[in-house]
RNA sequence: CGCGGGGUGGAGCAGCCUGGUAGCUCGCAAGGCUCAUAACCUUGAGGUCCUGGGUUCAAAUCCCAGCCCCGCAACCA
């Protein structure tokens, strides 16, 4: 279970001073059941790590939990426990997601972790000295029920506020604000001087619109502690813990930091240091989070980094929602999909291949049963599954399961398909990769139909064209693995194995032609997504 | 004047930025094949691309107006 950490000083021993491709997934909140969304944010940054990494790149990839603030306070409370056991057991619970979901993150995030809690002092004192910080007195409606200040907004069209705020008194708190309005110009120059920094396009111009029609407020930072102590106690004034922004958000450089990121622990010092400040984790490569935090992570979390002094993150990945049959998930209305229910029943990769096949990174989605039970039969088994068994099914049949000589009849639709595959991996256009793979499994299920391998074996005289034949197919086979490991993981190996291979089809250097050997024994053929007659 | 997303053959979608025979998956119909998980292959039927204007030699695609759906705050990715 614990095994993430132990991964990375090995691969530092690699490329100790090489920039890694450093991914994240947003960190979730530990007080909450994993469900699709999770799922989903998951499932394709794992693709998009595993993708770099079959690639050859060096990657991290980071994901993990938020977990202060009021709500667990309130819920270990409730349980009569304390904050910290009763994350500890939730963590498990969370852990053992990522690793239902085969995750090959790196490092696993706790934000009530010392590496973690020692960075966020660290720069808040830096912050702190240097000025980016001021206090200031706010009154306001504040619902001592909902304890949250209430806005104008929050009113009722009659001027009164929703009863289910309950009473609603006028208090005055002081707090700790950080400097952000005054950077709101460099960051509308920055983002339209970096089109990738937030994709898709439509996200990008949805943080643009809000930043030319509205003016920021500079960002309220802590939280006294009489009225939450479950967090990080600002280093300068320890009756106050920082609130969620200087807490959340550092995760994706205080585990660099912990990492022994120079760039990163450079930036907790006010002086100059002579440390090598070649990056080897930040800047971040890509920051996948869902629409709903991108204002978050596009306005507050480069503000921020510009005061650290750091480079910001190279893209901020956004992804939509999912719907199921059309309405919206909702836990108290049961219109749910437990996404650990699926993959008991379906098994992992048809639920990772569902999600990523079905939506593209971006727009919503909809979940629908039908739908997944659809593309699990005509694809998965129909499409992929069976063109695997029919080949190496021939190859047993009528070579024994040798592999005959090479032959590059399908060659150029194989490479035409690697090559577009990796172009759009390298775009993370991981839908339309699927779909370009899957033109090469109809491309292999058009050719036994034209070759009509089964003729051939029942004329002798044709034995050299049934050799050629086999080989293509078999060998397309391999290429598929290898092509579909990021995605499908437990698939592409169960290929590799039934092909009698070794090892795991983790390198995309392998997606070339002619890899399999004349002479190679296969294994047995099985079905990969048995049929289900339900 | 809330904001955002969307209206394309029976269903679900892509295309729209960078105008030029309307594409994909499922479903349906007919045919082929039998190696394979009753899977595979071919062909076909089926569309006022929401409506009305405009620009253009040409608009699903650009512009204007309108109509209609769907989300929107803590169960939240």
């Amino acid at each position: 279970m614990n095994d993430f950490a132990n991964r990375t000083p090995v691969r530092h021993t690699h490329a100790p001073m090489s920039k890694r491709f450093y991914i994240t997934t947003a960190i979730d909140y530990v007080n909450g059941q994993p469900h699709l969304g999770h799922a989903y944010e998951k499932v394709i940054t794992d693709v998009i790590a595993r993708t770099r990494r079959s690639l050859g790149e060096d990657v991290f990839f980071l994901t993990g939990l938020d977990e202060h603030g009021q709500k667990v306070q309130q819920a270990a409370v409730a349980e009569g426990k304390n904050p910290q056991v009763y994350c500890d057991a939730l963590a498990e619970d969370w852990k053992a997601f990522a690793k239902k979901l085969e995750l090959t993150n790196d490092d696993f995030v706790r934000t009530t972790e010392p590496r973690h809690k020692q960075f966020v002092q660290a720069i808040l004192s830096r912050l702190h000295a240097d000025g980016q910080f001021y206090q200031e007195t706010y009154e306001g409606f504040y619902s001592t029920k909902e304890e949250t200040f209430l806005t104008e907004k929050d009113r009722l069209p009659d001027g009164t506020f929703d009863p289910a705020y309950g009473e609603v008194v006028r208090l005055k708190e002081t707090n700790y604000w950080f400097k952000l309005k005054a950077h709101q110009q460099w960051l509308i120059d920055y983002i339209e001087a970096n089109p990738s920094f937030v994709q898709p396009d439509y996200r990008r111009n949805e943080v643009l619109g809000f930043l030319k029609n509205n003016e920021l407020e500079d960002l309220c930072i802590s939280r006294p502690v009489a009225r939450l102590n479950w967090g990080i106690p600002l280093p300068f004034d320890n009756d106050y813990v920082t609130y969620v922004w200087f807490d959340a958000l550092v995760n994706y450089i205080s585990i660099p930091a912990a990492h022994g990121d120079a760039i990163v622990l450079n930036s907790t010092n006010t002086q100059h240091s002579t440390l090598n400040t070649q990056p080897s984790l930040w800047p971040a490569d890509i920051h996948v989070i869902g629409k709903d935090i991108l204002k978050f992570h596009a306005v507050f979390w480069p503000i921020m980094l510009k005061a650290m002094g750091l480079p910001l993150p190279k893209q901020i990945l956004v992804h939509g929602w999912w719907q199921k049959d059309g309405a919206k998930i909702s836990k108290s209305t049961g219109n749910i999909v437990d996404p650990v229910a699926v993959i008991d029943e379906w098994g992992l990769d048809a639920f990772r291949f569902y999600v990523l096949r079905e939506l593209d990174i971006g727009p919503d989605g909809n979940w629908t049963d039908a739908g997944f039970k659809s593309r699990y039969q005509a694809e998965l088994a129909n499409g992929l599954g069976n063109l695997v068994n029919r080949s190496l099914s021939m190859l047993k049949r009528y070579r024994n399961g040798v592999v005959p000589s090479l032959h590059d009849e399908l060659a150029p639709d194989a490479t035409k398909v690697i090559a577009d595959t990796r172009a759009l991996l390298g775009q993370c256009e991981l839908q339309k990769a699927l779909q370009t793979i899957w033109s090469l499994i109809t491309r292999a299920n058009q050719y036994v139909d034209q070759t009509k391998p089964f003729s051939l074996a029942k004329d002798p005289s044709q034995s050299v064209r049934l050799d050629q034949v086999l080989y293509n197919l078999v060998e397309t086979c391999r290429i598929l693995a290898v092509l579909l490991w990021p995605f499908l993981p437990g698939t592409a190996a169960r290929i590799n194995a039934q092909l009698g291979l070794s090892g795991s089809p983790d390198k995309f250097a392998a997606a070339v032609w002619g890899g399999l050997k004349p002479g190679h024994t296969i294994g047995e053929p099985a079905a990969l997504f048995p049929r289900k007659d339900t």
